[in-house]
This record gives C-alpha cells, structure tokens and sequence, in this order.
DNA sequence: CTTGACCTTCCAATCATTGGAAGCCTTATC
DNA sequence: GATAAGGCTTCCAATGATTGGAAGGTCAAG
C-alpha cells in the first residue's frame, strides 16, 4: 500500500500520516527501491486508532502513550482509564470555560436592544471589564 | 506612560502589546527619541477593551470588529448584538463538541475496570472507531 | 513518449501567545 | 565618569495540529 492507500484506508490524510511519521507518532514507514512509503494494514490499524483517539479529542502526547499501552500486552486497564479521566478533566475545565464566556454573552446580548441606536450593554461590559453591571448579588 | 507601565496599567503584556500593534489590532504608539513607546490612558482603555473582549473568547479579527463599533459614535447596537451572537453561536459549537467527546471517554471510562487486567472498552473503543460498542439503538 | 496521477521533500501559513538573544536607553549608585 | 540593574528595542523561534503550495521524481496507461 502507498500512502494514498493507507489514507483512503484509514481516512488520515496523507499529508498528516506524513506529519505523524515526522514527530514520532507512528514508526517510520517501509519505502519501496522508488523512495515511496509502504504501509501494511497493521500500520492503517494504528492509523485509525490514532484518528479515532484525535476525534474524542485526545493530543498527540496522550495518543502516544495509549498507543504504547495499546500495544503492551502486560498494561493495567487503570493506567488507560487514568490518561482518559485526565483527559476528561481537560474537556470539562474547557467546557466551564466556554460556558461562562457563553452566558455571559448571551445575558449581555439579551440585554441589548438589537436596534439601530448606539447604546450597547455589550459594549459598556467591554469598556467596564464586566466588572458588576447588571449583576445579581455575588455569593 | 511606557510600555511596561500601560502593560501594568491594562493588564496586558507588553509583548502583547507590541503584537497588537504589529498586527494593526491597535495604532502605532507614539515614540519617545529614544525610540521608546509612548501610551496616554485613553490607549490603555482600548487595551482592557481588548482584554475583555478576550476573557470572552473573541477572536482577535472580531475585537478589530468591535473596537471598531465602539469607538464609532453612529454605530447600531444591532451590529453589536449580531458579532457577539456570532460568537455565542461559534462558542455553543465548540462546548457540544467537547461535550460529545467528553460524554463518550466518560461512559467508556465508567466501563472500564481500572484494575490491573489489560481488557480495556476505552482501548477497544479506539480500535474499533466507536462503531457500535455497547451503544443504545441509533436514533 | 507524453499525460496525468501519484509520490517525495521543504517551506510556509494558520491563531494567539510566549520565550530568548543581542543591543540600546535610563536611572541610580559608587 | 564608570558601572550595574532594569527597561526598552527588534528579530527570530517555538507552541499544537493541520493544511497549503512549490519543485521535482516516479509510475501506469495510452
């Protein structure tokens, strides 16, 4: 298999398989007399489980190290579980995160008459650093 | 007031600053001289406008946006309102995103022994690409 | 033998921020 | 006046993951 095969095969673009091979993510690939990279379908498996692990979010760091364990036949399920909660962890913080950028926008722009005069409360907040209009008791 | 100064001033780094302008987020400051940057307070006001604008997830391309809106006496605050439900609608994107992903790695988790056996649904998940593993019926 | 589709490497851009290096300016102290 | 500290200047580079393009080699079919 080329390149192009293992992509279409694994749906990693090729460009990216190339990038993952650069950084260490992946072994360096098998090349024919031509200098063309060979992949064999155990290779397109890691692919996958790499494009599958980028979809739920994981880094590449993380990935590694749940490609190791993937392959370590004497792993413990609690060192794989460990790297996903801590990834959870992650996703929640950024979730908080954009959920209180989001709220607050969203009271800020409800607020906001939406017409053709100047006068903004989103603005003001801007101006104001959001520091106490509009706000309810703090606790 | 100095860099350094209007940094402390509007909580932005000055190395952070000197991209601002590099970019054309703000004007060019004036020099001393020397050559040194040169700030009044109405420029630190623009700096915590930005700032906030960042705490809030804008991006540096809607900030110009919004400086824009802000400094513009015959502005509409519909056109206020329309960039940051802009934002809000990207930012809801982004949380269901990390909600998904977070949702999946957490049932998979809760799944997982974490003992010291290596059978492991989270590492079965990511060879398998999330096909069907213990889903309910699709909707 | 030419065309087109593939492959190769290298460099650059994205987005916002941070870091360092090398060198100049200002201020305070000796 | 020398010197040291600390702030300022510019330029270059790195982050993380991915994508884009350019320039050139290779393979298969016609």
């Amino acid at each position: 298999m080329t390149i192009g095969d293992a992509a279409k095969a694994s749906g990693v673009n090729a460009k990216l398989i190339r990038y993952y091979e650069s950084i260490g993510l992946i072994p360096e690939a098998g090349r024919t007399a031509a200098g063309y990279r060979v992949y064999s379908s155990s290779d397109v498996n890691v692919l996958r489980f790499v494009k599958r692990a980028r979809t739920l979010g994981f880094s590449i760091e993380r990935i590694q190290i749940l490609v190791g364990l993937w392959q370590d036949r004497s792993r413990s399920s609690a060192e794989v579980k460990r790297v996903a909660l801590d990834h959870v962890a992650e996703l929640e913080a950024k979730i908080a995160e954009l959920r209180a950028m989001s709220d607050t926008l969203t009271h800020l722009a409800h607020a906001c008459h939406g017409d053709e005069r100047p006068d903004c409360p989103i603005l003001r907040d801007l101006e104001e650093g959001g520091g106490s209009c509009c706000d309810g008791p703090p606790r």
